[in-house]
RNA sequence: GCGCCCGUAGCUCAGCGGAUAGAGCAGGGGACUUCUAAUCCCAAGGCCGCAGGUUCGAAUCCUGCCGGGCGCACCA
């Protein structure tokens, strides 16, 4: 039996108690979940249902807890249901009832742990996004890991997701990668606003290789080829390394498009006659305040040119019109001050800014060598690329250790640690329990130990104390993901992992052999916890897919 | 000054209103003729920054304060 149905025999008995006491049924939600007491005395299970209860209908929590326990008791699968504390239902399973999710978990494969929950919502999430005069860089990483493992999630809850990487090639910060590339080509030092680092030397260099008449143009001609061919190669870099990194995106979004197509027009045209433009100064702007931002934001400037704001309006509209209800932009902390004028857009749109737009805010990324953070700096190209964070730690280690953290909290990768071959690093945490189940399954077939047709399980005989844990932990996973989804938090996927599986498993392990000893004869108990094997490795695998780490067969 | 994030064990961090607040690491003590010891077991370690409030119940929600990080452009 699952958690989750275990909760509807919860709300079934509820409707019962209810019908036989006469109490008004209408105070019943339409869900409850059970919770997984963390101390084992008070049961498999945890209903709460009795105390959010007791108030609504009139009736002492104690005895509502009584009435439920009695009904829920006659269920199927229900070894006991003991009342704890103020009114806690505190339920245990019978063996047989709590084994049959081995068979459910292996059985459903890489299916377990999804879901509908988030089925029907359409939803946009843009991550990434760095203009291509650069490298992308460790902060731009972080959401290349969360935000790929995030849309797997929501996938997995059966959202339909599009991923999206905005850029702009044709900005001022363009003219400087541009004038950079020049200076380089010319053996200059870099220009006082633009771009150092080895990268502008390779790419300027590059340029020169496919366009050698670069070389006899005068500096307006020749910026004008380094910016095209150069952001063209820069660009061609980003999406390499973003797809060696295992992230790529359903589309990649120009900004120029936007202008091409009139969008800003019509972005602008659709604000005015909703009524938040003026115009001042010779500028027209967005009374953003009206919506709670700090000051009200241009859109196209007194000389006639566009915001940057404008077009960040005219992609928003965009997408709106592509039929997502859920805009999600993923930035870093020192973009943080956008989410006021965003949000103030969304709702001059008429859009409902806690529904229509989320925006993820990710704290800063440090990679510590030798324990001492290694500082950035974009001038003078000391910026720490993707490239470097995986080369100092592969990508498996890269992904997670990005996506094991709440964005809300700063992280420190220290490399010593993440390319340790020890338990405390978290990514070989995980991954050796995948090697372990997988190598318990191939010395199990060796021997010829095969779980067999499914009727032949006995799910009653995973009755040891740690089998038990076990299968309480792998129930849990559909809950983690569904949750990770809603809350936009894989980390909570990475944590359930190594926090939750891998100690289980390998106290299992420890406690429960799979495996005869020597000739001893093969039995359903050796069978039975060939399934729990299976199943574990089910989940972590299916866990470790969700953050775009691999699971292996062997290590 | 205003805004956002953070403050939980020595360190790094989990903890979407539930019971005695958890994990890993570090430090202490144990377990390898055994399916992967990359593991497990035992012990130790806490005014959940402070003060109020809401609640049957608060690390969690609200308010104020203290401390730290970041941000406050007709830049991109």
């Amino acid at each position: 039996m699952t958690p989750a149905e275990l909760a509807s025999v919860v709300l079934a008995a509820a409707h019962a108690v209810f019908e036989q006491r006469g109490l008004d049924r209408a105070a019943l939600p339409a869900s409850t979940v059970v919770e997984r007491p963390r101390n084992p005395e008070h049961g498999d299970y945890a209903s709460t249902l009795a105390l959010q209860l007791s108030k609504k209908v009139g009736v002492p929590p104690r005895e509502l807890a009584t009435a439920l326990a009695d009904e829920l008791g006659r269920a199927a699968g229900v070894k006991s249901v003991d009342i704890a504390g103020p009114g806690f239902l505190n339920i245990r399973l019978d063996a047989a009832a709590a084994g049959q999710l081995a068979r459910v978990i292996v059985e459903t494969g890489a299916e377990y742990g999804r879901s509908d929950r988030l089925a029907g919502e359409k939803i946009n999430l843009e991550f990434v996004s760095a203009n291509p005069t650069g490298p992308v860089h460790i902060g731009g990483v972080r959401w290349a890991a969360v935000g790929d493992a995030l849309s797997r999630l929501l996938r997995a809850t059966g959202a339909d997701v599009g991923t999206e990487y905005y850029f702009n090639d044709a900005g001022s910060q363009i003219d400087r990668f541009a004038r950079s590339l020049l200076a380089a080509a010319k053996g200059e030092a870099a220009p006082e606003d633009g771009y150092g680092g080895a990268y502008i030397a390779e790419i300027a260099a590059e340029v020169q290789a496919r366009r050698p008449e670069v070389r006899s143009l005068d500096d307006d001609a020749a910026q004008e080829v380094f910016r095209v061919e150069g952001v063209a190669l820069m660009f061609d870099e980003i999406r390499t390394s973003l797809r060696d990194f295992g992230v790529e995106f359903d589309t990649y979004f120009n900004e120029k498009d936007l202008h091409d197509r009139g969008e800003l027009d019509l972005a602008l045209a659709r604000l005015r006659q909703q009524g938040h433009l003026y115009e001042s100064e010779g500028a027209t702007w967005l009374r953003t305040t009206d919506f709670g931002d700090d000051k009200d934001r241009v859109l196209r400037k007194s000389n006639g040119e566009w915001t940057y704001f404008a077009a960040d309006c005219a992609y928003y509209l965009d997408k709106r019109e592509r039929g997502f209800e859920r805009v999600v932009i993923m930035l870093g902390a020192d973009h943080h001050g956008y989410i006021g004028r965003m949000k103030a857009m969304s709702a001059c749109f008429g859009d409902d800014p806690e529904r229509n737009l989320e925006i993820l805010i990710g704290q800063l990324v440090n990679l510590l060598r030798d324990g001492a953070p290694m500082r950035m700096s974009k001038r003078a190209g000391t910026v720490i690329t993707l490239e470097d964070l995986v080369e100092a730690i592969g990508v498996d280690a890269s992904r997670y250790a990005l996506a094991r953290y709440s964005s809300d909290s700063p992280i420190d990768i220290d490399i010593e640690l993440w390319t340790k071959a020890k338990n405390d690093n978290p990514v070989y945490k995980v991954q050796y329990v995948a090697a372990r189940t997988a190598g318990v399954a191939r010395n199990a077939a060796e021997v010829g130990l095969v779980r067999g047709d499914a009727d032949a399980f006995r799910p009653e005989l995973l009755d040891h104390e740690k089998e038990n844990t076990l299968l309480k932990a792998l129930a849990q996973f559909p809950a983690v993901v569904a949750t990770a989804a809603e809350l936009r938090e894989p980390h909570r996927v990475a944590r359930y992992l190594e926090e939750d599986i891998a100690p289980s498993y390998h106290r299992f392990y420890d406690d429960c052999r799979v495996l005869p000893r020597g000739d001893e004869e093969i039995t359903d108990l050796h069978r039975a916890r060939l399934w729990l094997n299976d199943a574990t490795r089910t989940v972590v695998a299916n866990g470790l897919f969700l953050l775009g780490v691999s699971a292996p067969e062997r290590m």
